[in-house]
DNA sequence: TCAATAGTGTCTGTGAGACACTATATC
DNA sequence: GATATAGTGTCTCACAGACACTATTGA
């Protein structure tokens, strides 16, 4: 205990949240505004300080249920990465370890036992307008850890309620990776590929036209062959 | 500066390194034979405690560094992710924030400059053994996203040298995975995949048979296509 | 019956898996 | 020429992309 080298940094550590849902054929992240000094009235992520009797998945956990008032045990949570730029929080040596969750479109996000102000913002607009500390680079590689991650694992189900139709998954691709995917191919991808989605035996009825097959998520984690995001680059030879 | 709450975790920080190589048709791990308590005479992986002012990524490439003797910077290097378990280091509360170095078949480790004794040792052998700390957790962890990476990444070409055959990237990709490949299939994978490897021009003769055309890596990061690990579980309707 | 959304079928081209022969070196 | 390794060609099947028609609801 007595064996700390003056050399070691001795420092605290931020769990950050990335909290991504799809509203409105948009992504959006959750933000908050901040009531304190540094960056005081700057939209940031939430997210706070490790404490001494808690993992970083246990503050994470705690985070998102205080910001969003959900149980976090709901949401789909995983480690992002850490950062440890030395200029990154004028507090002082601040190492962050951020995560990504993963939401369906809640009605609204209650402003949080903490009482600050969080809000849905959609990804585009504050990718554009940034964010206090370095949380528009976390934000960005959240993103893009979100992107790849729909291609390859059952994710996008995750951004779905317990029950969806197909062209609400659809509309989860097409918001995440801003582009749009043919229906039928798509249909015939989502509903062939082992253990995505499963029929629930219900329908849903839409405002207009017929009504859709209700489907579950499905018990596999993984997409192979993966949904492709794009047209493949060709080589030309 | 003392806005510090005291519910706020003050720690230490370590960077911890699970490097990795091919030789022999294995995949291969550097540990080290620790010299002090805890866990004295076990084996671990290489790591120390992140200072004052260096980021973690400056740690990791230091420790990378004192290690192996080579620069970090000529080999690839990637943060894995941390590990924050309360129990996990009886010194007390220290946080690791893990890195995945991929390195091709070094003559032989240095012993470092700390003198500590560095050492490959077969991935499977080390699995089976067991390492200090959750140091066994990192390594698998480590060893799933390099087998992951592998799939849709150009990243087997780091575990190979400047210049390498065909044969000796496929003995990579069989070492990680594991399996074995047909070599007709793997050559006109590799070969047509845009950006993958480019040839040299040069050959190299082997102890006996046909001298190999040599490559070197192309620009491409990611496989898209991937290369497909096993065979596809098919559904069965 | 019209508008709106859901669902299905076909054709084609890329590429992976299975598989066998030819080429070039050393001994 | 025997042995060892390198390199190539073909067939088939899975599946993605392009594309148009049918089905079921409410207004």
């Amino acid at each position: 205990m007595s064996t700390l080298d003056r050399a070691h940094a001795v420092l605290r550590v931020t769990a950050d949240l990335v909290i991504l849902t799809v509203r409105k054929g948009a992504m959006h992240v959750l933000v908050i505004e901040r009531g304190n000094e540094p960056f005081h009235g700057m939209l940031a992520l939430p997210g706070g300080f490790l404490r001494a009797d808690e993992t970083l998945e246990e503050a994470a956990g705690r985070e998102l249920a205080e910001e969003t008032g959900l149980d976090g045990g709901r949401l789909y949570l995983e480690q992002l990465r850490s950062y440890s730029d030395m200029e990154r929080d004028p507090r002082g040596r601040v190492v962050t370890v951020a995560y990504l969750a993963l939401a369906p479109d809640l009605p609204i996000p209650t402003a949080g036992t903490d009482a600050r102000a969080a809000r849905w913002e959609p990804v585009e607009k504050i990718m554009a307008a940034g964010l206090a500390f370095d949380h528009g680079r976390i934000l960005a590689d959240a993103i893009e850890r979100a992107r790849a991650k729909l291609e390859y694992t059952t994710l996008a189900t995750a951004f779905c309620g317990d029950s969806f139709t197909v062209s609400e998954l659809q509309d989860v691709y097409e918001a995440v990776w801003g582009v749009s995917l043919d229906r039928r191919n798509f249909n015939r991808k989502v509903t062939h590929a082992a253990g995505f989605i499963e029929p629930t035996g219900q329908k849903r009825q839409s405002a207009a036209g017929r009504p859709a097959v209700l489907y579950r998520r499905g018990p596999a984690a993984t997409l192979s062959p993966p949904m492709l995001r794009a047209t493949i680059d060709r080589n030309v030879d």
